[in-house]
DNA sequence: ACCTCGACCTGCAAGC
DNA sequence: TGCTTGCAGGTCGAGG
């Protein structure tokens, strides 16, 4: 389900459960997620102390007190839960484990984390500090688009020249870095910007375009700030979705009279209004 | 260098 | 009921 919302909610409600808490031991329960953990996994772990539980882009990063980072993706379909010991006579015995439970942190407090990812798109890695320094993904990635100096002045560098789609261009995380599929669609909206307009297009030299990248950046902030809120508080989807999963509803837009559409774009589907989204 | 496309893997809903 | 098809919120590598 992740997005950056998603993903941030998740580590709100991991780190109080991880931060200054000790690994105990980490179970592996298949060799590979996406890509196979990295050799001497279980080894770096136990025994180390998570100082933090960061977040990057889509990348949650848990600092460790070896200095290592635990790096985790949730691809499409990862999630986290946490199972707190209790008494032997709450216990099913009847229960069958989840299949897609791949990996279990057992920590000293007795706490267990769960990862559970059906599709298995997501993935852990363990950096070292250089490793860190110069991963090639989170090197790319482009501004966190929460962050205060995330401004149209810096998407519309990001967008300059590009010929690709703008939907696309949110897409790729060297552009903004935390943005999915549905969060383009919805900032898409918010700032009345055509999916298909030409990415370039936000960055002319002139400056013309110039209200147009503030209007987008602003939309970003507004609909994953928003998409934050109602994550936390309602668990996992932000419920009610301006044009996502859409298709043939009015136009969420007092006085349009449009009427949302979907498409297919770079083979990924697209929710849009065709009369205010110019 | 840039961009598009297919591949990765499972589960679910719709259609026949 | 059971089969097939298409679709799903992400990323990466091959190829144009």
């Amino acid at each position: 389900m992740p997005e950056l919302p998603e993903v941030e909610s998740v580590r709100r409600q991991l780190e109080p459960v991880l931060a200054k808490v000790q690994i105990a031991d980490v179970e592996l329960r298949r060799p590979d997620l996406r890509m196979p953990f990295p050799r001497g996994f279980r080894d770096r772990l136990r025994g180390q102390t998570v100082l933090a539980l960061s977040r990057r882009a889509k990348y949650l990063l848990a600092e460790l007190s070896s200095n290592d980072t635990l790096l985790m993706h949730l691809g499409m379909s990862g999630s986290f839960h946490v199972v707190i010991p209790v008494g032997a006579e709450n216990e099913r015995p009847d229960s069958r484990p989840d299949p897609h439970d791949h990996v279990a942190f057992h920590l000293a407090s007795g706490t267990v984390v769960i990862f559970n990812d059906p599709r298995r798109f997501g993935f852990m890695d363990l950096l070292t500090p250089a490793e860190r320094e110069r991963h090639l993904v989170l090197s790319r990635l482009g501004p966190e688009p929460l962050s205060p100096d995330f401004d149209g002045a810096m998407l519309a560098r990001a967008c300059h020249g590009r010929k690709t789609s703008l939907k696309s261009a949110l897409l790729d995380q060297r552009t903004v870095a935390g943005l999915g599929n549905i969060y383009a669609s919805e900032a898409l909206h918010v700032a009345s910007l055509s999916p298909w307009r030409r990415a370039g297009s936000i960055a002319t030299p002139s400056g013309a375009a110039r209200e147009t990248a503030d209007r987008l950046a602003a939309a970003i902030k507004k609909v994953l700030g928003l998409a934050i809120e109602r994550v936390s508080a309602r668990g996992y989807r932000a419920s009610r979705f301006r044009v996502y999963e859409r298709e043939g509803k009015p136009c969420p837009r007092r006085t349009c009279p449009g009427v949302i559409r979907r498409r297919t774009q770079a083979g990924r589907s697209t929710f849009y209004c065709p009369v205010c989204q110019r």
